[in-house]
RNA sequence: GGCGGCGUACCCAAGUGGUAAGGGAGAGGUCUGCAAAACCUCGAUGCGUCGGUUCGAAUCCGACCGCCGCCUCCA
């Protein structure tokens, strides 16, 4: 069996996953900054990292998550002029921005849940928590965390202080833990310096802002050792880690983008700061494109979010289909075929599972279906292959339905095995199954989304059927009544069939299609399925 | 200019030295009053092009073509 192995960035290779504390894995992922409604492009990283999480807990880990949500000091500029973000937005719309904050902070959490994304539990108000914990953080809650890391930089000597700010001296941090680390590439290949704009006060143009100072237009302010100001933008990422995690942290996420600037700032930030590594695996998305193959980014101005899905009529968890069915290391194009097409996969597979009987539910799974769980956490655990680990999925659903339809030695056994998988993928198969499937009421026979009309009750269908919990029954009210008349048309034209009266039995079908109901005659037996639409 | 990535069937996408996963769409078949669903079968002798290494390459090397990303904010 393989254990968890996972690419890398600070080596360029896939290695095992050997956290510092086992079985606690401490795992950092940058969040977003929350100015304006989180594109999809944003949405496939926290996919990538809510399934990294789910694959290394299911490998018998214990993660300490800990996510930040930028709500002050991303310029529009990385090169600490421009713009605060956050405010940029708070005056065009009007408000502070702590209201901006605040409202897109509650669009992001909602956006992850139609995803199936579980975020940390916000952060407590602890100064020092110990052990690690796990948490979802905001900048501005940690301003003092922030100031505490910049004082023991400037001690260090890897910071100074300017006028316009303190800065980070990239001069002083040279030599193989120096700059260009992660992205393999030494600031004198970079062009910055020709291209940018800079303080005066920075001795490079390479050094970056820990604290910016006398911005008096600059909504956000707080009391600091050096003046009147705010942080940086890379500083949060260091004192948040540290404070939650500790100095040295065993996963970093992020996307690719992030490689060259802020991550390598956040390594010279913490390392300086602490003087112990920062981080032990360094793992980078890559990203979601469009039509041409060009990157979706918020600067592009137009870019697909969640609601767009919703408005055209797809379920946001194809979405999230969607991104299982690639690798997170390769770019994934995407537009309204696309994801239509996951929409179809994944839609298929549910209703491949509302066929399988329920009481199948109750029963130890079969044997065979083994050599899929061993297959399953082969692909998940090679760097997370997850496009691998859906087809494994799917050919074990496909397998068991299969042998109920085709063969005589039906044996669909899968669900506990199915169950696990679920946790990992967070595509709720069961669940979604069950909504697709429509039971009778109380009082009327049926059996797990194939109906059988009470006077055929002498089938093995229905005998299953006597065996099932009522807790199934449980649920919206409502749609218990519109399962209940549409269970009793269904019957109905049943009947009409029976008789041959096809041109009523036809009416009835297409009356329950209008009403959200797809009725389906069974072959093999004097049976029908009714689902919803 | 520097750094990096990609190019696999109609579309999406795994595979990175041993003879092309999976999904969507499509075609044929079985079944069926019709429809739908399901099941079966068929879809790249070939993985951008041209060379090279090798018993053997989509996978390694070289050249070329095309697309994209980063070095400005960005997942």
């Amino acid at each position: 069996m393989k254990p968890f192995q996972i690419f890398n960035t600070l080596t360029r290779i896939v290695e095992e996953l050997r956290p510092g504390h086992p079985p606690d894995v401490t795992f950092y992922s940058c969040g977003p900054t929350v100015y304006l409604p989180q594109h999809l492009g944003n949405m496939r990283a926290y996919v990538f990292v809510d399934t990294l999480r789910r694959a290394i807990e299911f490998n018998g880990f214990r993660v300490r998550h800990v996510m930040n949500i930028t709500d002050v000091g991303h310029m529009t500029s990385d090169e600490d002029a421009g713009e605060d973000k956050i405010e940029k937005t708070a005056r065009a719309e009007g408000k502070s921005p702590l209201e901006v904050a605040n409202f897109y902070i509650a669009q992001f959490k909602a956006d992850c849940a139609k995803l199936n994304i579980e975020l940390p539990p916000d952060a407590a108000p602890l100064d020092e928590p110990h052990p690690p914990q796990s948490a979802l953080c905001r900048a501005t809650d940690n301003v003092p965390a922030m100031i505490a890391v910049i004082e023991q930089i400037i001690a260090h000597g890897y910071g100074y202080v300017t006028p316009s700010g303190v800065y980070f001296d990239v001069e002083k941090w040279r030599g193989p833990r120096g700059m260009g680390r992660l992205s393999r590439q030494s600031l004198d290949e970079q062009h910055a310096a020709q291209r940018l704009e800079h303080s005066a006060d920075k001795h490079s143009p390479h050094d970056f802002a820990l604290w910016v100072l006398n911005q008096p237009h600059h909504m956000m302010q707080w009391e600091s050792p050096w003046g009147r100001g705010y942080p940086g933008w890379h500083i949060e990422c260091s004192a948040m880690s540290m404070k939650y995690l500790g100095e040295t942290i065993d996963i970093h996420s992020g996307g690719l983008d992030h490689i060259p600037v802020h991550h390598e700032n956040e390594i010279a930030q913490s390392e300086s700061a602490s003087g112990h590594p920062f981080v032990r695996y360094f793992v980078h998305n890559a990203f979601l494109t469009g039509m041409a193959g060009a990157k979706i980014s918020k600067s592009a101005g137009k870019f697909p979010v969640v609601a767009d899905l919703v408005t055209a009529g797809i379920d946001p968890l194809a979405f999230r289909w969607l991104c299982l069915m690639a690798k997170y290391r390769s770019e994934l194009k995407f537009d309204l075929e696309i994801i239509g097409a996951a929409a179809n996969s994944l839609s298929r597979v549910c209703q491949l599972l509302a066929d399988l009987s329920f009481a199948t539910k109750q029963q130890n799974d079969s044997e065979w279906v083994a050599e899929y769980r061993d297959r399953f956490r082969d692909a998940l655990n090679d760097d997370l292959n997850t496009a691998q680990a859906l087809s494994v999925v799917i050919e074990m659903v496909r397998r068991a339905h299969g042998d109920v339809e085709g063969h005589p030695d039906r044996d669909p056994r899968i669900w506990n095995t199915l169950r696990s998988f679920e946790r990992v993928i967070g595509v709720p198969l069961e669940k979604l199954s069950d909504d697709l499937r429509v039971d009778a009421g109380p009082n009327i026979v049926s059996g797990g989304g194939v109906n059988t009309p009470m006077k055929l009750s002498g089938n093995a269908e229905a005998q299953v059927e006597s065996s099932s919990p009522k807790g199934r029954f449980q649920g919206d009210p409502s749609k218990q009544t519109a399962d209940a008349w549409a269970y009793a048309l269904a019957l109905e034209r049943h009947r009409l069939r029976e008789i041959k009266k096809f041109k009523e039995a036809d009416a009835i079908r297409k009356d329950l299609f209008d009403g959200g109901y797809i009725v389906e005659d069974i072959s093999e037996a004097p049976r029908f399925r009714l689902k919803r639409r």
